[in-house]
DNA sequence: CTGAAAGCGCTTACAG
DNA sequence: CTGAAAGCGCTTACAG
């Protein structure tokens, strides 16, 4: 049915050794070549790839495993990674894991039975600490997420910096109950709120947090029923994007002006965080950088096997806007 | 190096073929079974895909070539393409076209490589046309965008239904100069047009409609020139949610009021689109479902192959909302 | 139910 | 530069 590398090298009068040279990178004279070239566009031939990796044991596969691909910062990410790939001539298995583990083991299986040649992998905090544990038979860069332990090739932004730039900045337009909303299923998240925390502590601030699963609607819930307890808070952050929705949502469900009655910021510079009401106060982060550096790093651990893991750390950047400017 | 389906029957004392019947769904005893079971486990082994695929002749894979995963309407597709073929023991090669016809020819044929058992495919306008020539050796379902001619499976919406939908609205909320905003490059925005011009004229009114290309920096753009140029439309229409970020935009950058100076009104109900300004008028699609019925529509195309080509067309929901309401 | 053998479609030493 | 042969790691008739 399908045409095979046999009928090319029929149909141009050569072995299918000659043919198979041919369309990779070995030596063929100018001859054979053209009659091979013939009959590849004459019969329409398209060489099967599972025969191809099965045989030359390469599979010129990345894995990409990323925990919610409705958030645009891994969107970017997936995009920077396969344009990189593109260009080296590798193809990207996409896996997205809902930040559940369950799925999260699924996909790990599936790269090793894909022999996949290298992943990038954004973990849950679940797994995270478990990665010393793990066995694999290809190297693994994370990014946005890095382990405690520096034993992995990583990129990541200094979230704790980036989270007390944050503060600093709503600290310094006078804000003092600056309630954190951070997400419960991420290290990332963990480190914003601890830097959140630190930030807040060295200007002799309370901290006032909530850890809430990474949907805009736990965010909405949690900031309503802060807002419905105590003393409001005069500024609010959050921990990333879909957060971010959810407590814009909640505020202005309860009728508060933003930056009047309640600032906001948080983590993403989303499109939309700039059409908003005053627009949104984020920290924009490198996310196109993130995935070039990740395929760079994955590529010298490649050639370079017994390199010493390397933490490469890029920066969050404050993006000013009306959100949390007071008059 | 790795462990392989030998090593698994040696450590287990039975054949390979044992071992492979265990992890297919073959007839073993319950003794043999537990050891290879054992025998897996203490191994590690993982099954190598590349040689099952090409051993069984089943990919067990499905292609789904989009126009844009930075567009939500397509994470969402993907997502619930992806959760349907989870549940039928089925994997998922996604690609990105970013419209471009290049980029769309190369995963064609790494669809074709790849042996995929069947495709769901979001063509651009470039391609939508030539669809009939292309011969390939699995079954394709369209999605969104179906050809002028019903020879493929689709699922799609009523475009030209949904865009008079929306211009209805507008009329009857008093606006007559109703400028159009349309991408260049799918066939949907093409039937957005045209069922925006039908509805236009059908009331008497004047058609006023640009093509750009699909991202919000030209909608911004076309909408600038045409607010810089003639009588100020009192609406705006737009074919899809990144044609209203920009047409949102350009409005605002110009300092203009929605709804008191211009109304806008789009396509897709995106997150954002309820937060900003008054919230944006919008048709909803039925995106989950639209991705569910492909895969019915494929599986059942793989069951009877001979079954006439069938169009599904769901339908838009006109969310209304402060944009496009006068005071 | 089980094993030995063939073969999926390629690539790659090996020999010339 | 070129071809014949072996073999990647599995699955699946075939025979028992």
């Amino acid at each position: 049915m399908a045409v095979g590398i046999k009928d090319v090298a029929r149909a141009a009068g050569v072995s299918a050794a000659t043919v198979s040279r041919v369309l990779g990178h070995g030596p063929v004279s100018a001859d054979l070549r053209e009659k091979v070239e013939a009959a590849v566009r004459a019969t329409g031939y398209r060489p099967n790839l599972s025969a191809r990796r099965l045989r030359s044991q390469h599979s010129r596969t990345i894995g990409l495993i990323v925990s919610d691909i409705r958030n645009p910062f891994f969107t970017t990410l997936s995009r920077a990674v396969e344009d990189a790939a593109y260009r080296a001539e590798m193809r990207v298995v996409l896996c997205n894991t809902d930040e559940n583990p369950d799925r999260e083991a699924m996909y790990l299986r599936l790269m090793q039975e894909e022999r996949i040649t290298g992943l990038i992998y954004a973990p849950t905090r679940a797994s995270i600490g478990r990665l010393g544990d793990l066995a694999f038979d290809f190297p693994i860069v994370l990014v946005d997420r890095a382990g405690p332990n520096g034993d992995h090739d990583a990129v990541v932004i200094d979230n704790v910096a980036a989270a007390g730039l944050l503060v600093g900045h709503l600290a310094d337009q006078g804000h003092a109950r600056i309630f954190g909303l951070f997400g419960n299923t991420s290290s990332t998240a963990q480190e914003r709120h601890d830097g959140y925390r630190a930030a807040m502590s060295a200007r002799g601030l309370v901290a006032d947090a909530r850890f809430v699963a990474p949907q805009p609607e736990a965010a909405a819930t949690a900031l309503a029923e802060r807002l419905a307890t105590g003393e409001r808070p005069d500024a609010v952050v959050v921990s990333n994007g879909l957060l971010l929705l959810g407590a814009y949502r909640a505020l202005h469900d309860a009728g508060l002006d933003i930056p009047g009655d309640v600032a906001l910021a948080g983590f993403d510079n989303e499109t939309w965080t700039e059409l908003v009401g005053p627009g949104l106060t984020v920290i924009e982060q490198p996310v196109a950088d993130i995935g070039r550096t990740a395929m760079d790093l994955l590529f010298e651990r490649l050639r370079l096997p017994d390199m010493a893991p390397r933490k490469i750390v890029l920066s969050g950047r404050l993006v000013a806007r009306g959100s949390s400017i007071r008059a």
